[in-house]
DNA sequence: ATGAAAGCGCTAACAC
DNA sequence: GTGTTAGCGCTTTCAT
């Protein structure tokens, strides 16, 4: 085989035309006559020629390249959403840079510096943590949210959290729980707040008493949701019925009260937010609300394309439907 | 703010020195005189300079990009290794392009488009059922495996996956099991072959008997999993230990088992592999073999950095040690 | 419909 | 220790 890779003047010399026509047929097929059209295909055929996407970026003053800034790599939400993410961008010929913000020590900082670094043709952002303010940088590259975020004029993919979280009071209420209580996501992340938000109006709607101390603090870590069993024993007065911002929290307090002895839904009826995978094989399968997480990323990829390509956007946010999964670990409350 | 984005030139002018200057202060600033050092420094201040890596790159003839290919980007599994790998390359200055094997028609031959396409500078693999005739490509990237693969020759970060089978059953062994079943991972997965095989050399070390029927054929999911269990229901003699070839597939079993009212391990022995987080909040907690999921994506990045940047490698293969977890799923056999 | 030619921003010989 | 210069491979006016 050739030693060296093809570049567009072997092809051009071999097909006996300029590099920019051997250019426009791969990128304007319908502008060069056809004999010429199929001339260079052959050539390209047999010189195994691959388009240099580096030298293209360069000379077409982009890079090709869109960032990925989430908080936790290794949390297996995340890559759901980068499946998503990466069914559009791949084909349209971007690559996902992917950046921890949360490895580094300032992620405000993390952000500014890929805003202004210019590696990237467009920014996705997953975490909701990271201070609005940090995109007040002139010039920047578009920017997609897949979540949440104080600032509502940003281009984002949301998800109808105070929704889900009413479906999961509702359900709740439908079976008889009139004492209902909440394990929150981490301080300050807008998903919590928002679920919260949600999980407080969907009780008072009902009518429904809340205590402070049925609101649990938790961090949508497995470990969190095993501390939150061991404050729910603790409580004086126990709610009958319990909803979780997250599944893996969900996990973590089943697995601790189960090892403890006591029994879902006799004990306490569980519901979740997610839908992870194990959701359903666990024992009791877990009540939960579903988010289509493949979906958050391939519509925060076709909005941040659009925005790459033409600037513009058909609306600034689109809402993706929850939906709500009943399954064994929530029943009439202990009478 | 500055409208256009600083270049060399500019930095160049301010400083009143020549590009090729600004070039070495920034690469080798040791060549250069401190005086002009700081000149240029202050310079880059002003302008709030950053190198264009497109440019650079292309002028390098290098790309700064890594491809990762994976067989499932949606599997948590990997995200741990991801998260290892952009450990070190993302200090590096190396971008990970992902890539899912699966989502495309034929996996071969997508690899063997990234190895001629001269899209990166270096190429991961972590799908261990791509044939290994597909590297057969001459002066392509170099590769590391952090899987384990037929081939031995191609530098690889291993896990002693046989040396893992071997503790399961000989911790099943221990507690009085005489009758080991395994559910393996799927057919042609080298992987699942490694750790069958190390299933079948500890049990006839142990002088203990294996039945065909006793070796029930899974996918790694949590689905199959639940597909075992039904199987192992089946069975007009049933095993009363198991080594499941990987975690997922023991949260899908003992689910399934507890959902039809049996239990673990008073029934049934459940022994894992991998450590996945859940597996400590289950109930009972799994028993499983740890494998450093991290540290596997950390080594298999300095491999391959070393391969690209000196084409050279202390070792071909790095064998990454596993530890063996005993929680409360394994206990001797009912009587 | 096609070609000639001018760079995109950077680095690495090679001079001095 | 520093400057000059020639491209890396491609796209895109501007002519023809």
């Amino acid at each position: 085989m050739d030693r060296k890779v093809a570049t567009i003047q072997d092809v051009a010399r071999i097909a006996g035309v300029s590099t920019a026509t051997v250019s426009r047929t791969l990128s304007k097929p319908s502008v060069v006559a056809r004999s010429t059209r199929e001339a260079v295909l052959d050539a390209i055929e047999t010189t195994g020629y691959r388009i240099n996407a580096t030298a293209s970026n360069l000379r077409r003053q982009r890079t090709g390249t869109v960032i990925v800034l989430l908080p936790d790599i290794a949390n297996p939400f995340f890559s759901q959403i980068l499946a998503g993410l990466a069914s559009v961008l791949t084909p349209a010929q971007y690559g996902m840079l992917i950046a921890d913000t949360q490895s580094g020590p300032d992620p405000d900082e993390q952000l500014a510096h890929y805003l202004t670094s210019g590696q990237a043709d467009g920014v996705i952002l997953l975490d909701g943590t990271l201070s609005p303010r940090a995109l007040d940088i002139p010039g920047r590259p578009p920017v997609v949210m897949a979540c949440e975020w104080m600032d509502t004029t940003t281009p984002s993919v949301r998800v109808e959290n105070a929704r889900g979280a009413a479906l999961a009071v509702g359900h709740l209420a439908r079976l008889g729980h009139r004492h209902i209580g909440h394990v929150t996501g981490p301080t300050g992340n807008v998903l919590s707040e928002t679920r919260l938000e949600g999980f407080r109006d969907a009780l008072s709607a009902l009518g429904l008493p809340l205590r402070d101390e049925w609101v649990i603090e938790g961090d949508f870590s497995m470990d969190s949701g095993a501390a939150a069993a061991r404050a729910w024993l603790a409580l004086d007065s126990r709610p009958t019925g319990l909803f979780l911002s997250s599944d893996q929290m969900a996990v973590g307090f089943m697995g601790e009260l189960q090892r403890r002895g006591l029994t879902v839904p006799s004990d306490v009826s569980v519901v979740g937010f997610d839908n992870i995978e194990i959701a359903r094989h666990l024992s009791p399968g877990l009540t939960t609300v579903r988010q289509p997480r493949t979906r958050i990323g391939v519509r925060a990829a076709e909005m941040l394309l659009s925005l790459i390509d033409t600037g513009l956007l058909e609306g600034p946010t689109e809402m993706i439907e929850v939906e709500f999964m009943a399954r064994e670990s929530s029943a009439a409350p202990p009478r």
